[in-house]
DNA sequence: AAGTTATGGCTCC
DNA sequence: TGGAGCCCCTAACT
């Protein structure tokens, strides 16, 4: 399928708002008292035009004195003589900050380097050989797992595939969950169905095929649940880990769950005390599930049993939030580890023990995610929330730096799910790579945040699909495991992507399928989304968009932007 | 319909 | 090492 070309439309007015802003800020103060000046005029053509029309031209006069408090000022560094904040659609930054985007002095976002990048801001690797102690412990298992495996993928990287970009929205579940969703997984085996939890600790499933097909449990957590992983032994239960301090295992089909390790058994203490879970993986060979809480712990729970095995193990600084847990696929006893001490840590899980990490990847802020790559296990992913992500090429070079950061706006609020960068499962190149985009883009006058699709390899934006109707930010995102399938959780709203191919080849004009939840509907949404919001009524939980013509947003146009 | 709130991490002292 | 205060693109609620 030939790449499109990125819709002119919109880097038309970034860069006629770029040009606007440079002057304003970065000019020498000749012209700056000159663009001062006019902007003086401006303010006080409307200011004499609201109070005494009569007295205009004998005040004309007086103009200077008057102005000069009526002088633009920044609400980010309450300067004066210019304005940050949102233009419209465009996000206009405050010149004396750092960029936004890559966090350098000297510029904003809008003439960053990284912006609008077909190539993000890529720093290319030194590629020094040493041996890490990681390629003396794991190289020869690892390498005797993949032989032909890795001879191929180095074909494959040379050749890459041509990637299937699922693009436009196929069907959602609009207010699906009551919270913000959290995270997201796919079945293992059944391809309609998608987890969700969300941060009331409530997990969804949803049958995107069966739209109307959706369950909540309600009562598995109290509080945020922070990932979800199934047991590869079982794919009728998933288990969860929460900040309420628990590992949950869910039986999909009753929603009847067992707590497997409590970490709070006396309840609320006060913050100091409280615990809670955040990193989770599965480690099939030992039959043992791993969760990570927020003091730098990492704990065990054998998963035949359901008892906590042995002590918990510090594995980050003390006191810090360890998110992310990662088995590499094919040598489950190596294990990654990131979180807020900065660093993401690899680990022998036959020593495990305080202190004897067998390397540290350093960050420059919190590390939101480290995966290893899907198929050989080979390549590290990291997102760090200095707007960051970071790739190593592989485990057994050089880790002292990481082989190529690109620069990428995910640097979160604090009110969102922390972005992560996740693999496509069924890339063979292992090169490509989703994430959401926190910064938005002024597309057709509507400031839209989208999703990027990401060729690691090069640093090279490939897509960014968005969807006029969804304007709020989608930090989580999955690609199916063996589909052309994106999954994002919006808000509290979940979204299925495919191919545009999928929608000309399949049944003529096929229906999209949005399900509306209840709760109170937002307004934006209720605007974008809904025909009508009546019949949600009847339905209490359910609706369907009946024409074609209502989704005309989604049948063309808006959704995605190739670049070659 | 402006104001509120839930919140996390960083910096500074 | 700990707490107060700050913070730039939130979203949903009153």
């Amino acid at each position: 399928m030939p790449p499109e070309t990125r819709a002119r439309t919109f880097p038309k007015v970034v860069i006629m708002r770029d040009t606007d802003s440079e002057q304003s800020s970065s000019d020498d103060e000749q012209e700056e008292e000159h663009i001062l000046e006019q902007e003086e005029d401006e303010q006080v053509v409307s200011k004499v035009k609201d109070e005494e029309a009569s007295t205009s031209t004998k005040r004309k006069n007086e103009r200077v004195p008057i102005t000069i408090s009526l002088k633009k000022k920044c609400k980010v560094c309450k300067g004066t003589g210019h304005e940050a904040g949102f233009k419209g659609a465009t996000y206009i930054d405050c010149p004396m900050k750092p960029c936004f985007l890559c966090k350098m002095p000297g510029h904003t976002t809008m003439s960053c380097p990284h912006k609008v990048a077909t190539e993000h801001g890529v720093v290319p690797a030194h590629r020094k050989h040493s041996n890490s102690s990681l390629g003396y412990v794991f190289e020869r298992q690892l390498k005797s797992h993949i032989p032909a495996v890795s001879s191929i993928l180095l074909y494959l990287t040379l050749i890459k595939p041509e990637f299937v970009i699922p693009d436009q929205v196929n069907c959602a579940v609009i207010r699906y969950h009551s919270r913000r969703v959290t995270c997201l997984e796919f079945h293992p085996t059944n391809n309609n169905i998608l987890l969700s939890g969300d941060k009331k600790g409530q997990l969804g499933i949803w049958d995107f095929e069966k739209i109307h097909e959706k369950t909540v449990y309600e009562n598995i957590h109290g509080c945020i649940l922070n990932n979800m992983k199934f047991n590869p032994a079982n794919d009728g239960t998933v288990y969860g880990a929460s900040s309420d301090g628990t590992v949950s295992c869910t039986d999909l089909e009753t929603g009847i769950s067992l707590s497997l390790m409590n970490l709070n058994p006396d309840g609320w203490q006060g913050p100091t005390t409280w615990k809670m879970l955040y990193g989770m993986d599965i480690n099939t060979e030992r039959g043992v599930a791993l969760i990570a809480d927020n003091f730098g712990y990492l704990h065990m729970v054998d998963m035949r049993s359901n008892q906590v095995i042995g002590e918990p193990i510090l594995v980050h600084k003390k006191g810090s939030k360890v998110v992310g847990l990662h088995c590499n696929p094919l040598q489950p006893d190596l294990l990654m580890s990131c979180g807020n001490d900065h660093f993401a840590r690899l680990w022998d899980m036959r020593q495990l023990k305080a202190g004897s990490s067998l390397c540290n990847l350093a960050h420059k802020r919190v590390v939101n995610s480290a995966y290893f790559s899907p198929q050989s296990g080979s390549k590290i992913l990291t997102t760090c929330q200095d707007n960051r992500i970071r790739v190593w090429d592989s485990i057994f070079g050089n880790l002292d730096s990481p082989s190529r950061e690109i620069v990428h706006s995910h640097d979160f609020n604090r009110h969102l799910t922390p972005f992560r960068a996740e693999w496509d499962p069924k890339d063979p190149s292992e090169s490509l790579v989703v994430i959401g985009r926190y910064i938005s883009e002024n597309y057709n006058g509507a400031a839209l945040h989208p999703v990027d699709f990401i060729d690691i390899s090069t640093g090279q934006l490939l897509a960014e699909v968005m969807d006029p109707n969804i304007t709020t930010i989608s930090p989580v995102n999955k690609i199916h495991p063996r589909d052309d399938i994106l999954a994002t959780g919006s808000s509290r709203s979940i979204f299925i992507w495919r191919p545009k191919d999928h929608f000309e080849t399949a049944e003529p004009m096929e229906e999209n399928k949005i399900v509306i939840c209840g709760g109170t509907p937002g307004k934006k949404q209720k605007s974008k989304f809904g025909e009508s919001d009546d019949d949600s009524d009847n339905d209490k939980f359910t609706k369907k968009s009946k024409k074609a013509k209502s989704k005309k947003p989604y049948s063309k146009s808006a959704s995605s932007s190739y670049k070659k």
